[in-house]
DNA sequence: TTCTTTTGTGGAATCGATACCACATTTTAG
DNA sequence: CTAAAATGTGGTATCGATTCCACAAAAGAA
């Protein structure tokens, strides 16, 4: 590999003007830049970024931790952040989580020995030990879909939009509406949609019987389960419509339902949040709401890079949304 | 932050006993080794890997550059690799070209200045540019999905696969077959899959009209416009059945087909290869070819592995892949 | 007992960059 | 015409680790 002892070897001058010219500060004459710049030319020098870490505690790279990297959430928000990133200089390093909330832990402290610049982070919960871990962070961070303490964060609109689809349930005439979310350990989605479908039922003093009420895991299968559930539970006395939480779910949901020969939205409407590609192409189309993620990933990362730019701050964004009616409701 | 010199200070021993005892080499007394680890434990101390880095020639790190972050197959190969090189300490650092084979370049050069210790390249094309680049990498590169001459490679049995649907397409009785494939830049995907086709269909002695042959972008849309152009060029003379390069066209293929009232597969069947979620809930379901990718994924993060050991190899993998039959057929 | 060998430790060089400082030379100002 | 400011360059310390070498003390062998 060549150096930059090579390129000031090569070009007659001292390293000093070699640095000097690479990141035009200082004053470097015509002459001496022609000939550095013709030595980097040639040889194809890059300078060594771990040496210039070392020395200017900045390294170019931006972590994200992802609860899953292999979703099309994921790709899409990872999407809009590496546009943003990468035009300004900065490569991602990714890291997966598989769920578990140790992991992400461990990696806000592995990204640190890295040097990352600052630490995108896609929290599935807000333990105090994660906190923690932030809280004692050195490099800035900002997190995308969970509001956290004291650090910027963009966060869906899972309350509104929750809301506005059962008004636009109500509109279509529905009275009856059943509800399947997940777990609570996961604020944004177990929590805030679950009391935004609670709080507008009550407002609204619309009866909600127990077993209109199911939790899945996120999977395909779990919304299936669930739906089976709920149907079994108690045939004679249904929803007309169910929210669940997640486009996935819907999608199991809604082949349970053809599968036991309800018509959908006839008998019972489905609606969701995600909108996910197979969202536009299930039967009957799914009706879901667009959270926008990659622009949401292209926020975050401008958060990132103010928070580079030495404005602190804690700003909270809300991003918006887009309802999307299709067929199913 | 706290650095191995504060670790040595406060545990009363030298730095370079700390770097002994940090990576177990060398001797170190109990007592020494004692005092360092209840150091470092009360501080957090994680070595600066930057440092470790410039020192060592080691980063722990593995480049990946893909054609395209935010597409289902990235994000199963991606999830395939960091699946092996996460369990074996390494992280991800992952860069998205776009699908401008400019870029190609340009990461390899930038990835190994930020000294990646390898790079796995999913490479959309084979220009003597990239050769080159890649045959001045001082750190191992393997390639997913194209085959390059003198690098480790995992790539897909496109040949095989194309041949065995059309195979089926026979055994379901049709003797008249389309092709919409994509342009001829991208070996696999372009040249091969389409000479697969084409030799078949002379080896039967199949009749191939020219206006059966058309070409899209990888995108929905494009395999909507090549199946029009198919259709309106000559209705009264079509073919019984299309195979189509990737899963998105042949779903456009299918959208274009149903609005025309074509039905799927009386009227013409398609067939595809990509296997993606998608495929499995339109109407009617594709029959497609699922080329494993996390597997793949899996195989190439093994390949970089066997290259850090050592092994200085160029073989060639062919992967698996498994024929889905489903209703388009 | 004396001579090797093993064990344990610290000093110093090094990796490849940046940045401060000192110094020389040129340019501008008063 | 001299003082001050601007321009250009090299030397050297530094970032935080690893690693080789020298050396001392303890253990084992002769």
């Amino acid at each position: 590999m060549t150096t930059i002892n090579d390129i000031a070897r090569l070009a007659n001058v001292s390293r000093s003007t070699v640095s000097r010219c690479l990141n035009n500060n200082g004053y470097v004459s015509e002459e001496a830049k022609e000939r550095i710049d013709k030595v980097i030319k040639e040889t194809g020098y890059m300078p060594s970024q771990s040496a210039q870490t070392l020395r200017t505690k900045k390294s170019g790279v931006v972590g994200v931790i992802l609860p899953k990297i292999s979703t099309e959430t994921a790709s899409r928000v990872v999407s809009g952040i590496n546009a943003v990133l990468q035009n300004n200089g900065f490569q991602l390093l990714l890291t997966d989580t598989s769920l578990d909330p140790a992991k992400e832990i461990e990696f806000i402290r592995l990204l640190q020995a890295k040097h990352v610049d600052g630490i995108i982070l896609l929290a599935t919960n807000t333990e105090k030990e994660l906190l923690q871990a932030i809280e004692a962070s050195k490099v800035p961070i900002v997190a995308l879909g969970q509001e956290i303490p004291n650090i910027a964060s963009v966060t869906y609109s899972d309350y509104a939009a929750t809301q506005d689809m059962l008004a636009y349930f109500l509109e279509k005439g529905h009275k009856h509406i059943g509800y399947i979310g997940v777990y609570e350990e996961d604020p944004a989605v177990g929590v805030i949609r679950k009391q935004a479908f609670m709080d507008k039922m009550k407002q609204l003093d619309l009866v909600l019987k127990d077993n209109w009420v199911e939790q899945g895991d996120f999977s395909i299968e779990s919304g299936y389960e669930a739906m089976k559930r709920m149907v079994e539970s108690d045939k004679s006395n249904l929803p007309t419509a169910v929210f669940v939480a997640t486009d996935n779910m819907a999608i199991g949901t809604m082949q349970y339902l053809k599968e036991a020969s309800y018509r959908i939205p006839a008998d019972i409407a489905v609606g969701s949040i995600g909108a996910s590609t197979l969202s536009a192409f299930v039967e009957p189309t799914l009706t879901t709401v667009d959270f926008l993620n990659e622009e949401a990933g292209e926020r975050v990362a401008t958060l990132m890079l103010q928070a580079f730019n030495g404005k602190k701050n804690t700003e909270k964004l809300r991003h918006s949304y887009r309802l999307i009616k299709r067929d199913s409701v």
